[in-house]
DNA sequence: GCATGAACGGAACGGCCGCGTCCGTTCGGA
DNA sequence: TCCGAACGGACGCGGCCGTTCCGTTCATGC
């Protein structure tokens, strides 16, 4: 009587894999509002296969963002790890500001009112917060982080540096980055002679918020 | 036989000025890809009125852009103009972030590719290109600027800068971008203890070369 | 006032693009 | 060899945008 779960055949499974891969490429050049029929070609299958296997599009893109938000998870934490605090610090900004260079959607999803995502995005999103709020609290502890920095301004700072990449041809500037953060690391360090002007605001939501 | 120039009637030159008006506010929210209904609305004017006026949307907003580059030309002239390289620099790193995060549309040119626009336009450009690699080349004469810091770079921060504001709310992250200008500037002047990484291209273009 | 035509507004048109469906075809597995 | 699961991509639909067109309004000059 139970329906034996009748095993997946060998080509619908190698098409599936090569859907996911071709969403991850795809969402990473074009943003979260890829669409459907740039997935299909690079995976090269018709977009028919997309929908029967995913239901709609967001959702093969949902599946996507959760992978690269689990992936930077596992980055902070590693930062946090870090015996030096302020090592854990820059690099987690240096691994963020390269993941979201590499990854447009990732920096779409960060640079987005957290209330346009689905429950579980936000989930996850929460948990990856908490830890740059423990690795900005550390370096602030240890008194290597200018006190009148807040975590907020590292997610943000990690949005600018990205900017810089991208707003050039992405392949000449690959490494414009780079450079943005070793400055913006420069500043974060220096003891801060002249206050940051403006107010931290606390009010602020992004897709990390 | 010269038909008299029949002087504009009134309440058609006040709808040409509000769409102007409309058009430039338009233009700073939106950026260079507002629509016609949206500087039309702006404006309590029918599109009928601006295609009438300004013979099709693309011409309005190029006009706009037009005036908003010259305007940082005079900007980039002024600090030129700064007894102090250093301070020249700065103040003028500061106007062109806080003009293009008050103007979208002005970001967008300075991130876009020359070649996408119209000879006129990249005329204003080169003359304002040249400004700002004056600028730069007075700074480092004088020693105050980072060696490994081009003219590009300064135009890559400003963006930079603008993306930290753009990417929350408007409203909430009014100043973020000071803040970000902030600590770019101590990156900036620091004698530089680790070189920056990655090369500063030669070959890449903007609005801006 | 009144006549005139310049100026107006916005509905309508055509083109484009993206999502998701549907059905004739292909092909893996038994 | 046969069956039905899986495929592909043309197609229908809806939404958006630039621009045009024409019936209406109204400023102007007499």
């Amino acid at each position: 009587m139970s329906t034996p779960p009748r095993q997946e055949r060998a080509d619908s499974r190698r098409k599936r894999l090569r859907l996911i891969e071709a969403a991850r490429e795809a969402v990473a050049i074009h943003g979260l509002a890829v669409t459907a029929a740039e997935i299909a070609d690079r995976a090269e299958v018709g977009v028919g296969t997309l929908y029967r296997r995913f239901g709609s599009k967001d959702a093969l893109v949902k599946d996507i963002l959760l992978d690269a938000i689990a992936e930077m998870q596992t980055v902070a934490d590693a930062s946090l790890a870090d015996p030096d605090p302020w090592n854990g610090l820059a690099s987690f900004l240096i691994a963020l500001s390269r993941a979201q260079s590499a990854n447009r959607g990732l920096a779409e999803f960060t640079a987005s009112e957290a209330s346009v995502f689905s429950d579980d995005v936000r989930e996850h999103s929460v948990s990856l917060r908490c830890a740059i709020q423990d690795i900005t609290a550390r370096a602030h502890l240890a008194g290597m982080l200018r006190d009148d920095v807040t975590w907020r301004d590292i997610v943000v700072l990690s949005l600018a540096s990205v900017s810089a990449g991208e707003c050039l041809g992405v392949r000449a500037a690959n490494d414009q980055w780079q450079r943005t953060v070793a400055l913006l690391l420069e500043g974060l360090r220096a003891p801060g002679a002249q206050p940051l002007p403006g107010q931290s605001p606390t009010d602020v939501f992004s897709g990390l918020a």
